[in-house]
RNA sequence: GCUCGAGUGGCGGAAUUGGUAGACGCGCUGGAUUCAAAAUCCAGUUUCUUCGGAAGUGUGGGUUCGAUUCCCACCUCGAGUACCA
């Protein structure tokens, strides 16, 4: 019998669909008495795009997957689900170039996925399955949105709060005590005032404090995707997806309030066991930075300038201060002289992209408003300057500039010969700005004069709190994520506006279904695809959709045309997965106090600012508003390194149709050209009349080989593409090596964390290993049997060494699935099966606890290998073999014998043996005399079961 | 610029409370088996070598009897981030 991989995985995919054998149970549910420990593992659910799994794709699932099949055989309650973060970009541009409904091409795109995944052999539970395109699903989704939109956020509580309570506050107590998040342009008011407002001005203002809010805000327009981006959407100043630039733009827009939790998601990072490098870039992300934050008078005028600086105790060193161009007082304070300087440069700026302004970092330009502000200690004049160095975005918009302490502010100051006043002591500032901060002693500064960094720093804190003209300050650079998209493909808000201002559809009528459209694209006068929508007014006496033409704006209304971001759904799915059919509420109490959180979260990093991010806030919401009982998603993530492709290039010749091997390419002038990766071997030969047949514009080309007749490829790693032809399908790979030989060569490639190329060429070496496995448990053939192996384990007890072999496998490989390390543990195996053939060991003491301990890594085999041992019971139920530590001790070692830490020799010695019985051993050897000749060594140094080394 | 990570054979990569560097696999070389091939099995494979050995984990120093591992300086590559006041 030979291992026939292909019907064997058929068969146990099959078996283990129909016998539900990876179904979780949640406490109450039948069967579920002697239920262990919960454990959760997860992967961040696939975006189903039509191109399909390329071998990259499953890695973090293979690796989740064995940890979750290592955590079942060790008697835990698993939950290790699957589903699809379903709405999407490129579902809606197909669906715009092919008029197909996005809902269908999904629905094709899962179910391919579906296949594919299945071929791999996963231990998902799929009862558990979640899409955030289903009705069933984004009814929680606009339920969670709902549940911002009726909360507060406490500053003095630390938490979310109902809207409700701080209706109370306000008609009891006016803004006067009460420290809440809040837009910035605020106006505080008494209870008084509070309760003489209209229900609609009461409502203007709430709107002001809600944690999902309609704002007017500059936002990332991207007009090629005709949407709005988050900050986290922008790469380098085009869009992620596409790479299309993007410029700023004021709309209506919802946000979400994210910033009132900046504190909370940077400390509560420390109680979580994520990479510090995903932990830095959250931290970078929030940007927390503490200063104060001072206000300048300016002269002659009624206007003030707030600055924020994380260096207050430089103020003495203030020399001028720079706005940024889009400042909204720089038209206001601006000189007539001066105004069609400032005037040219403020356009001059406004046309430079984003983009171009990152690129040109160096080159300085400003303009001088002619307005002066005032010294709030010196009371001295102070020229302001507008500047592009400055961005409107962050803190205020403008700086107080300090040339002798900031490099910036240097240059600036430099570049337009504005004074630079050296207020460090032993600081030299001929040449650079003096950052120094930590010792650092501040002189000719009046009160500050002689005072440390720190010393200062809270000295003046204090003087601007006395006087009035500023106060301490922590400045976040986390902004409110925008929360609107002008797309079709995602969810609908559950908004209607009366007046302009949203109303809430009340929860018991969710989910508020995407309506039909007859094009996906925007509607003529620029409103988003759902704008055409015959089907798109709320009726509120009947609490349903009805058609536009009905619109009274007396009980019907228009319904908000935007749908939610990709990330809505993906912020909370981990919680349905936990109780994905409950249609009361988006998961039981019962079942999130049993689940908890994730403890197990494995997926890419290229997330880190926006999924992860997103999520722990609304977790956090959730908790604060009592529907969770965990501030934290996920407990543990692993980042899994991307698989990256090998392609092909063929060299043309520049202006010719004619092709060059790699090898003679030389100084020639080529253009490389991507052939498809099928058509190489493993020598890099390419298959010219394949080609040819795959490029026909080249069929007629010359193909200059090399002096063996091979046409050889260059090769070069890039990212896996199809664009690229260098994508490698899994259905192939476990069509000729079977499901197990790709999973455990995904794992032996690398460490998981690491990038790494894909090299089918090496998969032989594990595909061989599992041939080896199979033939343990085979007899060989006797010569009488004519060839056909047959199964074969003795009952006979193994050899010691099988037995050590065994054990020492069952520690090494527990170990390693324990740190992660899949890559070593596959060489373990290996090492162990080669050992047990070499000792033809074929006793079941060694054999069925093998079985087991493979099963995480190749289930296939495993259980094909378990049954044919006389289980009836899938191996997934068998419990996980513990390695016992006297097979492993060993009684005698060899010592390298060193003298002078130079090894000479080695002896075997007894491990029972003290260190003093070894050094007397060692020196009475023949071959100790001979290098230490006579003489007495000055030291001897014995590290038991290690080494000897003799000092001479 | 800043932050994080990494530099080990022809290749992917093992080995870190400091203790025989190069496990395991690929590739390559030789052999067995075969009419032949595939498959399988066995042996070898860091470099140099006068066959005794010697050198060797990006470079240069340091600590140590002993360093891939710890410390200092530098170089290179990768990832992230960026006029953040």
């Amino acid at each position: 019998m030979n291992y026939n991989f292909n019907e064997i995985e058929a068969k146990w995919q099959k078996y283990w669909a129909k016998n539900q054998t990876f179904k979780a149970q949640n406490p109450g549910s039948p069967n579920s008495e002697s239920l262990g420990a919960p454990y959760y593992v997860l992967d961040m659910f696939p975006y189903p795009s039509g191109a399909g799994l390329h071998v990259g794709h499953p890695l973090g699932y293979i690796a989740s997957d064995i940890y979750a099949r290592y955590k079942g055989h060790k008697g835990f309650n698993v939950l290790h689900p699957q589903g699809y973060d379903s709405f999407g970009l490129p579902a809606e541009q197909y669906a715009i170039q092919t008029g197909q409904h996005p809902a269908l091409t999904t629905e094709n795109n899962i179910k391919r996925y579906r296949e594919q995944l299945d071929k791999i052999g996963f231990s998902f539970d799929w009862s558990r399955e979640v899409r955030t395109s289903n009705p069933e699903y984004y009814k929680w989704t606009q339920w969670i949105f709902i549940q911002l939109f009726e909360s507060w956020y406490d500053y003095d509580q630390g938490k979310s709060r109902a809207i409700s309570e701080l209706e109370e506050i306000f008609s009891a107590e006016g803004t006067t005590r009460v420290k809440a998040a809040c837009d910035d342009d605020v106006e505080g008011f008494s209870a008084e005032e509070w309760n003489a407002f209209s229900s609609e001005e009461k409502q203007k203002q709430l709107l002001k404090y809600r944690l999902t809010y309609l704002a007017e805000t500059e936002v990332n327009w991207c007009p090629q995707l005709g949407t709005v981006l988050a900050n986290d959407e922008i790469v380098n100043g085009v869009s992620e997806r596409g790479g299309y630039p993007v410029v700023r733009k004021k709309m209506t827009q919802w946000s979400m309030r994210i910033s009132a939790f900046a504190e909370r998601l940077l400390q509560d990072l420390d109680q979580i066991d994520w990479t510090e490098s995903l932990k830095e870039s959250q931290r970078n992300w929030i940007g927390k930075s503490v200063g104060a934050q001072i206000t300048f008078k300016i002269q002659n005028s009624e206007f003030e300038i707030p600055v924020f600086s994380t260096r207050p105790d430089t103020i003495f060193g203030v020399t001028f201060m720079t706005l940024a161009p889009e400042h909204e007082l720089v038209r206001k304070i601006t000189t007539p002289e001066q105004k069609e300087e400032v005037e040219t440069y403020i356009a001059a700026s406004a046309k430079r992209s984003e983009r171009e302004r990152m690129a040109d970092v160096k080159s300085i330009s400003g303009a001088f408003t002619g307005a002066y502000a005032e010294h709030p200690f010196t009371k001295e004049p102070v020229p302001i300057w507008i500047g592009d160095y400055v961005l409107a975005g962050y803190g205020t918009g403008a700086v107080m500039a300090v040339p002798c302490g900031d490099q910036r502010d240097y240059d600036f100051a430099k570049h337009f010969d504005l004074p630079i006043t050296n207020i460090f002591e032993n600081a030299d500032i001929s040449e650079e700005a003096f950052s120094g901060k930590e010792g650092t002693v501040i002189v000719n500064s009046d009160f500050l004069s002689g005072l440390e960094y720190k010393e200062a720093l809270q000295k003046v804190i204090l003087e601007l709190e006395k006087n009035g003209n500023g106060y301490g300050k922590t400045n976040y650079r986390l902004r409110d994520a925008v929360f609107s998209r002008q797309r079709y493909w995602g969810e609908p808000f559950p908004v209607y506006y009366v007046n302009g201002m949203p109303q809430m559809i009340d929860a018991k009528y969710l989910p508020l279904r995407l309506p039909e459209v007859e094009k996906y694209l925007p509607t003529e006068t620029g409103e988003p695809p759902l704008g055409n929508s015959t089907d798109w007014a709320w009726d509120t006496e009947n609490n349903k959709v009805v058609p536009n033409t009905q619109i009274d704006e007396e009980t019907i209304f228009r319904l908000e045309l935007n749908t939610m971001p990709g990330w809505a759904g993906s912020s909370w799915y981990l919680f349905r997965y936990m109780d994905p059919h409950n249609e009361e509420t988006f998961v039981s109490k019962e079942a999130q106090e049993y689940w908890k959180n994730v403890d197990l979260y494995i997926g890419g990093s290229e997330h880190a600012t926006g999924h992860l991010l997103y999520s722990r806030f609304w977790t956090k919401f959730l908790k604060d508003r009592g529907y969770l009982n965990v501030e934290e998603p996920f407990k543990k993530l692993i980042n899994q390194g991307m698989i990256l492709g090998t392609s092909a290039f063929v060299y043309r010749l520049e202006g010719e149709n004619v092709l060059l091997s790699k090898n003679l390419v030389g100084n020639n002038k080529v253009q490389p050209i991507h052939a498809d990766v099928s058509l190489i071997n493993a020598s890099d030969e390419l298959d010219i009349e394949g080609f040819k047949k795959w490029r026909p514009e080249f069929k007629d080309a010359k193909f200059v080989t090399e002096e063996d007749g091979m046409y050889k490829v260059g090769r070069e790693v890039e990212k896996m593409s199809k664009s690229k032809y260098n994508v490698v399908n899994p259905d192939d790979i476990c069509e000729n090596y079977g499901a197990d030989t790709l999973r455990m060569y995904e794992m032996f490639l690398g460490p998981l964390e690491q990038a790494k190329p894909w090299n089918t060429a090496g998969i032989t070496g594990v595909h061989n290993f599992l041939k080896k496995l199979w033939k343990l448990y085979h007899s060989s053939p006797s010569p009488s049997e004519g060839g056909e192996k047959s199964f074969f384990v003795s009952e006979e007890p193994a050899s010691k060494d099988s037995m050590k072999s065994l054990h020492k496998t069952i520690k090494k490989v527990t170990e390693d699935i324990e740190n992660f390390s899949f890559n070593t543990s596959v060489s373990t195996f290996m090492i162990c099966v080669n050992e047990l053939s070499a000792q033809n060991c074929n006793s079941r003491e060694v054999l069925e606890p093998l079985a087991v301990l493979i099963a995480p890594y190749a289930p296939h085999i495993a259980e094909e290998l378990w049954e044919k041992l006389g289980h009836s019971e899938s191996v997934a139920t068998a419990a996980y073999p513990v390695y016992e530590e006297k097979y492993l001790v060993e009684s005698t070692k060899n010592y390298p014998v060193s003298f002078n830490g130079k090894m000479r020799f080695t002896m075997e010695l007894s491990l029972e043996l003290t260190k003093d019985e070894i050094e007397k051993t060692v020196l009475a050897d023949e071959r100790t005399k001979d290098h230490i000749s006579g003489k007495a060594p000055k030291k001897v140094i014995v590290v038991p079961g290690k080494i000897v080394n003799i000092v001479i």
